[in-house]
DNA sequence: TCTAACACTTG
DNA sequence: TCAAGTGTTAG
């Protein structure tokens, strides 16, 4: 597993050696595009601002690379769930003393909703208008870099839901997606054998008997040993031979650019699963988290649990070669929603929004990568030297969104050369579905308005989400804060 | 199509 | 012991 850095990489099989191809070319180009363009392109400008060293690891990357392979979905309710796996990252290459915001963002790959029947996926009609995203806003913003870097960055708590009132400012995924066909029963079985809570599905005999036996007393026909096994066995699956194998794809040959300064490297990268570009364009709510007791705040407590990783040296030895854990850092937030109040910023940005769109800002390579449906850009930028003063969610009035706007416009031309992407397929069930498409690392269009904390119980998304086959892009896109040392 | 209850897990 | 997070299941 990604127990080093370069765990964070790509598996070293020989299956992938076309990934690693990909990422020397990436970092070729990330090279490039901090050092070839003109200094007075948006890419030089970009660079200068000491962006160019930032990269963005995924953790458990291997794990992804297995979703990915079946098709990774999820069940969503209204009280919001948990993406598994969760998607952490390791960043790299920030001011150690400058602050950074760390966001993710969830993009819809099309305007089709689908269900799944007769083994695949159809279209059965247009998605629901687009409306306006959400960012979930790592409950560590604004932090140091070195607090970035110290450790995993965690959105384990990230929960989605298609909840248009939820209160607590969870994610909403967005309508998609593509017909591919891949059965639900791989993506059940990894997520039983990876998901401690899902511990429970795990095949053990006397489980089995009982689950048997449950069904028995309901009536159900008694169905054998081997039979219950397929239903989460891929093994038995008509696809089972293309998707238990975990491999690098000969979509990892795909094309892709890397090459502004902020680095997404390939090792962020799973292989594209299907040539389903994202087409719609999404403005913005912007949300955040924080904790009950201490309100959003622009400077960082030190008392304070940080949202990253707390003991990734557990699970990880380079992290307990490198990072040693924070001792005092660790107050215990009992309950979900005592960590974790929304802080959400709602946002209707007209089509008329001077603000670029995300095809405009952030994708602006997929044509050479059709393999992709998301794209992922990180972006740091140093807070000193930018227009604005700080950014946090603790803000009381509006002005944070024109600096925002600031500072997406700023970025917007390299974040458009920079992307990490990949894709999940999703599969059927009755609840509603969530595709998920890997990490994303980016600003994308900058919200028009910024709402008082106070405000962000608020649900300025009047949108009716259709329910089923959602297709959630997430990642993380870092704002700068302000700098220490400046 | 959607929801809530369920049995199970971890912490 | 409890809260919270899982996929399954029935209504």
């Amino acid at each position: 597993m990604a127990d080093s850095e370069e765990g964070f990489g790509l598996p070293t099989t020989p299956a992938d050696s076309e990934a690693k191809e990909l990422q020397a070319e990436a970092k070729q180009d990330a090279q490039l595009g901090a050092t070839s363009k003109s200094p007075t392109s948006p890419q030089a400008a970009f660079t200068q601002q000491g962006m160019e060293g930032i990269k963005v690891f995924l953790h458990e990357r291997e794990l992804w690379l297995k979703f990915h392979e079946v098709g990774t979905e999820m069940i969503i309710t209204k009280a919001g769930r948990r993406m598994f796996p969760s998607y952490k990252v390791k960043v790299t290459g920030l001011n150690p003393k400058t602050k950074y915001i760390l966001l993710m963002d969830i993009v819809p790959a099309d305007d089709h909703r689908y269900k799944f029947a007769d083994n695949k996926w159809s279209v059965t009609g247009k998605a629901e208008p687009a409306m306006p995203g959400r960012l979930y806003v790592h409950p560590d913003s604004p932090a140091t870099g070195a607090h970035w870097m110290r450790q995993l960055v965690s959105f384990q708590k990230l929960k989605l839901t298609n909840n248009h009132l939820d209160p607590f400012g969870h994610t909403m995924p967005w309508t998609c997606d593509e017909p591919v066909a891949f059965p639900p029963f791989q993506i059940t079985q990894l997520k039983i054998e990876n998901n401690p809570f899902a511990k429970g599905f795990r095949g053990s005999d006397d489980m089995e008997l009982h689950r048997m036996s449950r069904m028995q007393s309901k009536e159900y026909p008694v169905v054998p040993r081997s039979t219950v096994r397929q239903k989460v066995s891929s093994n038995h699956s008509p696809f089972s031979g293309e998707t238990r194998v975990l491999s690098a794809s000969s979509n990892l040959g795909s094309q892709y650019q890397c090459e502004n300064g902020v680095s997404s490297t390939s090792q962020d990268l799973l292989p594209p699963a299907n040539p389903y570009p994202i087409s719609q364009e999404h403005s913005q709510i912007y949300h955040c988290t924080k904790r009950k007791d201490e309100e959003c705040s622009t400077t960082e407590h030190p008392y304070k649990k940080p949202y990253m990783e707390t003991s990734p040296a557990e699970e990880d030895p380079f992290y307990r070669s490198s990072y040693p854990q924070q001792q005092g850092l660790n107050t215990s937030y009992r309950t979900e929603s005592a960590q974790r109040q929304a802080c959400m910023y709602a946002s209707s940005a007209p089509p008329t929004d001077p603000v670029p769109s995300l095809e405009d800002i952030s994708c602006n390579t997929w044509p050479s990568v059709p393999s992709y449906s998301s794209c992922t850009v990180s972006a740091m930028q140093p807070m000193d030297r930018l227009p604005y003063q700080h950014f946090s969610a603790h803000f009381t009035s509006g002005p944070l969104m024109p600096r925002l706007s600031s500072v997406a416009n700023h970025t917007s031309p390299q974040i458009g050369d920079t992307h990490s992407m990949f894709q999940h397929q999703t599969s059927v069930s009755h609840q509603p579905i969530v595709r998920q498409c890997g990490p994303q690392t980016g600003i994308q269009s900058p919200p028009s308005s910024l709402q008082p904390a106070e405000f962000l119980y608020s649900h300025g998304v009047p949108r009716t989400l259709s329910p089923h086959q959602y297709h959630s892009v997430h990642g993380v896109g870092m704002v700068p804060e302000w700098s220490e040392n400046s």
